[in-house]
DNA sequence: GTGAAAGCGCTAACAC
DNA sequence: GTGTTAGCGCTTTCAC
C-alpha cells in the first residue's frame, strides 16, 4: 500500500455505496444520533478496517478550526528542569486528547519568536511557554489575538495571562537566612540571565535575606549573566580568586552549580570546607554529590501539570482569565554543603526540611 | 483582532483588488516567475503586512502532501540521556525548516502504538523513534507503508529501516575488561529491559568479556529487568546482601546506576572501598559524585544529527534505504569507582581513555 | 501579467 | 435513515 492512496472517507463511501456524509457520521460514532441502520454501518466499519482508514487530522482541523494539538516552547530540553515540564506536559496533554508540537527556543529570543510564529502558522490550539525571558512584546501580542497562553517558570508583570511559577523570592530568602544561620556573612551569588522573573525573584531573596539580618551588601558578590554551565563556571572561578574568599555560594541555578563544581575542585577546593555551596533546582544526583549539596527544590511535577489544566480551561472556555497566577512554594532541602561557621540565632525561623 | 477573522489569502485578495493566485504567488515569493509587476507585488506585501496575514499550514499540508513536521516519540524525556537526543534532533529539524511533533511513551508499548498513530493522523512526513523496544510489527507495517522512519538508540534485526545506535556491544565488553584487569572477577550487572536490542548488545558484551577471560558466568549476577531508577535500587540491593558480595557492579544505564547509587548508600556501603560500579550512560555530574563514576559514554550528539539526517534522506529521497544502520562507538571514562584488586595482564589490550 | 476553477479530506447545515 | 452541497485556506493547471 503506497502512502499516495489512502483511504479516504470518500474512497469508503464509494466501495460501500454510501455518500461520505454517512461515513463521516459513523466513523465519528454518531450512527445513533442519526439513526444509520445497523446494517450500513457494520458495512462502513468493515471496509474502514480493511483499507486502514486513517482520519486526516489536517483536513480536520481546517475544517474544524482546531486541531487538537499544544505548542510548548521551552530554552533547552537537555536541561532536566525543563525536560521535567516537558515530561508533565506531555503525560496531561495526551490523556486530554492533546498532542504536542515542541520547540526548543535553545535560550535564543529570536528563535522563540520563530517558534512561536511557527506554531501560529501550525494553527495550534494553545501554547504553553517557558519564555527565554527578555522581552514579553510578540507574546503579548499573541495573548491579545485570543492565543490561549500560560507561561511557566518566568513571567513577565506586564503579561496578563495565566502563569505557573515557584515562589522564587521566598526559595532564595529562606537559602540565604540558612546560610547566615550558619554564620556566612561573605555570600556570593552567581546569576541568571539579569532582569528575568526568575532571576529578578531568586536575587531580590538574596538582597531582602541579608537586609533582615542587617549585613551590608556587596554588590560585586553577585557574578554571572546566565543560567548556563559555562557561566557557573566562569563566575565562579572569578569569585573563588577574590581575597578574602567569600564563604559561601549562592547558585541560581542547577547548571550554573554545576558549573561551579567544576571550577571549585579545578581550584583544589573542598565543600564545605573551603567553601559552601546552596543551588537552587535540586537533581536525583545532588544528594549523591563528592559533598551532597543542599539545594532549593521547586515543584517541577506540579508545573507541568498546572501549566496544561490553566491552557485547557482556556482553550475550552474560550476565554481568558487575565492574571491567573499560580506561585509554588519552593523548598530547602538541607544536606552537606554548608559549613557551620557559627550559630547565628534567627529571630523568624522560616520552615525547613531536614532531607529523610 | 479576534482569532476568528484572520487574515487568509482572500481577505488579502480583497483588499488588493486582485485574485487569491497572484497573492498566493506573490507571497511565495514566485513574482518573478510569473512576472508580476512590482506595483501588485508591493501592493500585496504590504497589505499582507497591515493585516498580519500568517499563512495556515493546514490548509497548505492538505493541499500539498507534505506539512514539513516530522514525529519524535520518546521512552521518557526527563532521562538526560532521550532529552539530549530530542534536543538535538530539535535544532538539526529546525535548521530544515521541519517542526516536530512530541510524543513521550513512558515505556508503555501500547503509548508507543497511539503515538504513532496519531502522527500518521496529523500527516507527519517522518518519524524518529527510539521505541520501547518489545515489539516491532507496529514499526515494520509503517515502513512498509511508505512511512520514512529512523530508529534510535534501540533497533529490531527484523525492521529494515535506518538506525543510529550506540556500540553497546564493544562498551559493555570494554567496561567488563576494565573490571577484570583490576582484579574483578564476581561482576554483578544490573540490567534493563531483557530481549531489547540495548539490553541485550550489553549483556552479550558483558558474557563475552568473561568468556575471553576464562571466567566462569555465574547467570545469576544479573539482575533488574528495567532501565528505571527503581529497579537499579531494587536489585542492588538484592545484589548487595549476596553472600559473598559480588566486588563490582555493572549498570546498564545510568537511571539504574543512579538507583545502585541510593542502595549502596542506605547500606552503608562505600564506592571502591566496598563496592565497585561502572556505569552505562556518562552524566554531567557523574565527575563530581561522592566517588567520582567510571562510565561508558554515548555520542548523544551525534546520534540526534544523524537521526534526522537519514531521516530528511528518506524524505526528500523520497525512497527508504533499506538497513542503513550507523552504530556510534562509545569510549570508558576512567574515574575512580573501580578498586584496583590486582593487576591483571590482559593480552587484547582495548583502547580506553583517561579523562582530561 | 493575471485570473477562474478544481480539489486536497473533512464536517455540518439543510434537505427529503 | 441518508444525501447534497458548501466551504475551511491553500496551490496549481489551464486559460487569456
Amino acid at each position: 500500500m503506497d502512502k499516495s492512496k489512502r483511504a479516504t472517507l470518500k474512497s469508503i463511501a464509494d466501495r460501500v455505496g454510501v455518500s461520505v456524509t454517512t461515513v463521516s457520521r459513523v466513523l465519528n460514532n454518531q450512527s445513533t444520533r442519526y439513526r444509520i441502520s445497523k446494517k450500513t454501518e457494520e458495512a462502513i466499519r468493515q471496509v474502514a478496517e480493511e483499507l486502514h482508514y486513517i482520519p486526516n487530522q489536517l483536513a480536520r482541523g481546517l475544517r474544524l478550526k482546531q486541531t487538537h494539538t499544544i505548542g510548548l516552547v521551552i530554552p533547552d530540553v537537555s536541561n532536566p528542569f525543563f525536560a521535567s515540564i516537558a515530561h508533565c506536559v506531555e503525560i496531561e496533554a495526551r490523556k486530554a486528547g492533546y498532542s504536542i508540537m515542541f520547540c526548543d527556543s535553545q535560550e535564543d529570543t529570536q528563535v522563540e519568536i520563530d517558534s512561536l510564529r511557527l506554531l501560529q502558522n501550525r494553527k495550534v490550539d494553545g501554547i504553553i511557554i517557558c519564555p527565554v525571558g527578555k522581552d514579553a512584546k510578540y507574546l503579548e501580542r499573541l495573548h491579545n489575538n485570543g492565543m490561549p497562553l500560560v507561561v511557566v517558570d518566568r513571567y513577565f508583570p506586564e503579561l496578563k495571562c495565566p502563569y505557573v511559577v515557584s515562589d522564587n523570592y521566598n526559595g532564595a530568602v529562606e537559602a540565604i537566612n540558612y546560610l547566615i544561620e550558619n554564620g556566612h556573612q561573605t555570600i556570593a551569588c552567581i546569576q541568571g540571565i539579569p532582569h528575568t522573573s526568575v532571576n529578578n525573584d531568586r536575587i531580590r531573596g538574596y538582597k531582602h535575606a541579608h537586609e533582615i539580618h542587617n549585613i551590608p551588601l556587596d554588590e560585586s558578590l553577585i557574578a554571572g549573566d546566565d543560567f548556563g554551565e559555562t557561566n557557573g563556571y566562569v563566575a565562579a572561578k572569578l569569585l573563588l580568586h577574590r581575597i578574602p574568599r567569600p564563604s559561601a555560594i549562592f547558585a541560581v541555578s542547577n547548571l550554573i552549580s554545576l558549573g561551579a563544581l567544576r571550577a571549585i575542585s579545578e581550584e583544589g577546593l573542598n565543600i564545605p570546607e573551603d567553601i559552601s555551596i546552596i543551588s537552587f533546582d535540586d537533581q536525583p544526583y545532588s544528594k549523591y554529590l563528592s559533598t551532597p549539596m543542599t539545594t532549593v527544590t521547586q515543584q517541577k511535577t506540579e508545573m507541568g501539570h498546572i501549566a496544561f489544566k490553566l491552557l485547557l480551561e482556556q482553550i475550552e472556555s474560550n476565554t481568558h482569565f487575565d492574571n491567573k497566577g499560580v506561585i509554588l512554594p519552593t523548598k530547602l532541602i538541607i544536606r552537606n554543603s554548608v559549613k557551620k561557621l557559627a550559630q547565628v540565632s534567627i529571630e523568624k525561623q522560616v520552615s525547613i526540611e531536614k532531607e529523610e
